[in-house]
RNA sequence: GGGCGAUUAGCUCAGUUGGUUAGAGCGUUACAUUGACAUUGUAAAGGUCACAGGUUCGAGUCCUGUAUCGCCCACCA
């Protein structure tokens, strides 16, 4: 007997070892498979791009978490001979990573973006993302994740770049791409704009003030921002308020509105509550979402007072250049001290914040750019981009897992505005579109033509302009980083190139998120794939749950309760983490990880190991080669054990793994071992019936064997040590890794 | 304000299309154990499945309502 067996299992010394021998053996690599006969040319596909993490540290035990499903059912795919791959590669969340560099830097050296030029800025600041790439692949291994390593991504590489640049320039070219002037989310601390869904709201305590606008306004409006109302420029009621019917429609001046004097008009608009406050709002298009879409239906200026630092911009020299919340307490002192504030009240109110840096957000007007969301699109037979991602999940056509989360989706889709994708940061994508200079002067002999200058240009490389000398300048802005996200599961096959690849393994068969992105990122994978490619991205989605510490708590730096996935693997071993993370934990819910349940699952792990200890050493005279007769009840076993593996099956194809796993170890543990060879043991020894202990040895090595190949999946690594322990027939496989499924 | 989910053993959670006696891990108790098992086995205690109605031959599972907790979206100016 191997005399590994002779001591309890060690993963430690297994795991790194296993991993090199799958890797060399190049099997993670579909097109290996079927150059060295393992899977057949023509064998159905099933792929899955991993869900890149962020460059903007390691990774953590809600990685380890979708590894563990992803690697189980593709190693349940590739076992059954299906054409299969898994997509490793990493995303360089633009917004993320930098804030994430820049407080770094602010904290080593006290510097900031401002002190070097852009592109050694970003430079850097990819270095600083390549770095924590680097660690993080090899975290995946440490996983035992059977990725195909020779087809890794990065969303920010050559080849997603071009990816980016087409899909732009495709979206632009049919309208979908505009640039406007808006009033958007603006962060003043990250210096940029930022998406709706990238906004947290906190509540806190606010002031509410209540007053008139000059002693002759003959309405009241209430707010919390006394600042901005240097701003408004109209007030708003509800068209059935008989208190205010009389006034719409009149404009008032204002001559003195502490130092600024505004014009307001009286308008009468559905979206004001009457029962809210004074049910009259005073209208400020420049700093507020819904104020700037009233300002839209009745025609109001737009005046901005408040400035990218959120500064005032205007007024005298109590408010001119001042914070918004100085500015807020000159002007609500000035309105007590001319009698016009008649209440102040204090209430909860939600406060925007920025997701990454915790700026509070301030709504400007800029120019930017959008994708319009509600275009009809020519080439889609007049569909919009919401109709694009809402249908294939109408329709089933992608299935979300678990169900009620489509309930979700389409709420947020009925819900979306237009995506604003220009973000005011140096890290990332840059918007493909440059500008002609403005001087001119024309090239020999085309004198009459510069009036054909192209004064925008989307390009992947900067243009040259036919007609004169004049240069092109590149937009400053970079793209959202969900941009580039939303074309993966096709840019990584090689998109915009018609690869084979992209034509074997697209639709990709399976995605596996967490719930927290279904928005960010699969519903604009679903944009970008129906729009670019005519198809869904992936059929299944499954969304897994967040990991939280043992009593329930979100892993945070501040809580200071984290845990490395390494320190477990040492502790236990990678096949117990992978096993903790899977049992018993449906689609969608959230894990409360404790260290008690990965340490059932490693004293698992040695159970196998001495299960297998135990056959092995009753085996001694057995020729695994030879076919023996088995006793009824032996075959009655086998029949037992073939039942088992077809439930497991159909468990693992509906992605009911926490069930496949659940009932393989019980099996392995009550039956086979608390029962099956429990009993072997009189029938196993040598004054025994030989007959009869040949059938026993024969239905103990099958059943082992089966077990093996059913719970690679789960525990990929001691299930592949003791592959490599047993006695094996000819037409075994060296490695499990490409063992077929039993069925 | 709108929506979604959860409530099952001391703890953390499963429970598949409604079907016998409701399960697992950890914890607790007793016994066994030079055992294939330093990580074992056998057994026990522990549940009015949140509560109240309803459908059904039969409900942890389906329906209605209530309570509590959690999450998402909106953002009242």
């Amino acid at each position: 007997m191997n005399d590994k067996l002779l001591k309890p299992y060690n993963p430690n010394e297994t795991e790194a070892r296993i991993y090199k021998r799958w890797e060399d053996s190049g099997y993670f690599n579909p097109d290996v498979c079927i150059a060295k006969g393992i899977t057949k040319p023509d064998a159905p596909h099933f792929s899955i791009v991993l869900p890149p993490p962020n460059v903007t540290g390691r990774l953590h035990l809600g990685h380890a978490l979708e590894h563990s499903l992803q690697d189980a059912v593709v190693r349940f795919e590739r076992m059954r001979g299906k054409r299969t791959v898994w997509i490793p590669g990493t995303d360089h969340a633009a917004i993320a990573t930098q804030s994430r560099f820049e407080k770094e830097l602010q904290k080593e050296s006290g510097k900031s973006r401002h002190d070097f030029p852009r592109e050694e800025f970003f430079k850097m600041i990819n270095e600083f993302g390549l770095k924590n790439q680097k660690d993080m692949l090899i975290q995946m291994r440490l996983l035992g994740s059977s990725l195909d390593w020779s087809r890794e991504a990065f969303t920010l590489d050559y080849k997603r770049s071009m990816a980016v640049k087409t899909a732009f320039k495709k979206m632009y070219d049919e309208g979908l791409i505009y640039r406007g002037n808006r009033v958007i989310n603006w962060d003043p601390k990250g210096q940029t704009t930022i998406a709706d869904d990238e906004i947290i709201y906190e509540e806190r305590e606010a002031k509410f003030y209540t007053f008139k606008y000059s002693k002759d306004f003959p309405i009241p409006i209430s707010t919390t921002r006394a600042e901005t109302k240097v701003g408004d420029t109209a007030v708003a009621v509800n068209p059935k308020d008989a208190r205010y019917k009389e006034y719409v429609g009149k404009t008032y001046l204002i001559k003195d509105f502490c130092g600024v004097p505004l014009t307001i008009k009286v308008i009468a608009d559905e979206s004001v509550e009457a029962d809210f406050g004074t049910g009259a709002l005073g209208v400020t298009p420049a700093h507020s979402q819904i104020d700037a879409d009233i300002a839209a239906r009745h025609n109001l200026p737009t005046v901005q007072v408040i400035n990218e630092y959120a500064k005032m911009m205007i007024g005298d020299e109590r408010i001119l250049g001042k914070k918004t919340t100085e500015a807020r307490e000159v002007i609500v002192s000035w309105l007590r001290n001319q009698g016009l504030l008649e209440k102040e009240e204090t209430i909860k109110q939600n406060i925007s914040t920025a997701e990454r840096t915790g700026g509070i957000i301030e709504p400007l007007p800029k120019l930017q750019w959008f994708i319009d969301v509600n275009k009809a699109i020519p080439s889609k037979g007049g569909k919009t981009l919401k109709e694009l991602m809402r249908e294939p999940v109408a329709s089933k056509k992608i299935n979300i897992l678990p169900d009620h989360f489509e309930k979700i989706y389409f709420n947020w889709i009925d819900n979306l505005r237009d995506w604003c994708i220009s973000r005011q940061i140096i890290y990332g994508h840059r918007i493909p579109v440059w500008y002609h200079e403005l001087k001119c002067i024309p090239k020999q002999g085309h004198e009459q033509d510069i009036v054909k200058c192209e004064q925008i240009l989307i390009s992947a490389d900067k243009p040259k302009c036919e007609f004169c000398d004049a240069q092109y300048i590149q937009d400053s802005d970079t793209l959202d980083t969900w941009f580039s996200s939303g074309l993966w599961t096709f840019s990584t096959l090689g998109w915009p190139g018609q690869t084979t690849d992209l034509k074997t393994y697209h639709p990709t068969s399976l995605m596996n998120p967490g719930y927290e992105i279904l928005f960010f990122w699969v519903a604009r994978m679903v944009m970008m794939s129906e729009y670019l490619l005519g198809d869904i991205p992936f059929k299944t989605v499954y969304l897994h749950g967040i990991v939280r510490d043992s009593k329930g708590k979100k892993f945070s730096k501040s809580a200071n309760n984290g845990i490395e996935p390494e320190e477990v693997i040492k502790q236990l071993g990678t096949d117990a983490l992978r096993m903790s993370m899977i049992v018993g934990i449906g689609p969608g819910n959230d894990i409360n990880f404790d260290l008690q349940k990965v340490k059932a699952y490693s004293k698992f792990a040695n159970k196998l190991w001495n299960i297998t200890r135990f056959v092995v050493s009753n085996l001694e005279d057995f020729d695994p080669n030879k076919k023996y007769k088995l006793t009824a009840a032996d075959t009655a076993l086998l029949e037992e054990q073939k039942n088992l593996a077809k439930k497991i099956s159909e468990d693992m194809e509906t992605y009911k793994f926490y069930l496949a796993a659940e009932n393989l170890y019980h099996y392995i543990w009550h039956t086979f071992a608390d029962k099956i060879i429990e009993e072997s043991k009189t029938r196993l020894s040598r004054s025994a019936d030989n007959k009869d202990r040949e059938s026993i040895q024969s239905t103990l090595y099958t059943i082992l064997k089966i077990n093996l190949r059913l719970l690679h999946p789960f525990m990929p690594f001691i299930t592949e040590e003791l592959w490599s322990i047993i006695p094996r027939v000819s037409t075994d496989n060296d490695l499990l890794l490409v063992e077929s499924w039993p069925n």
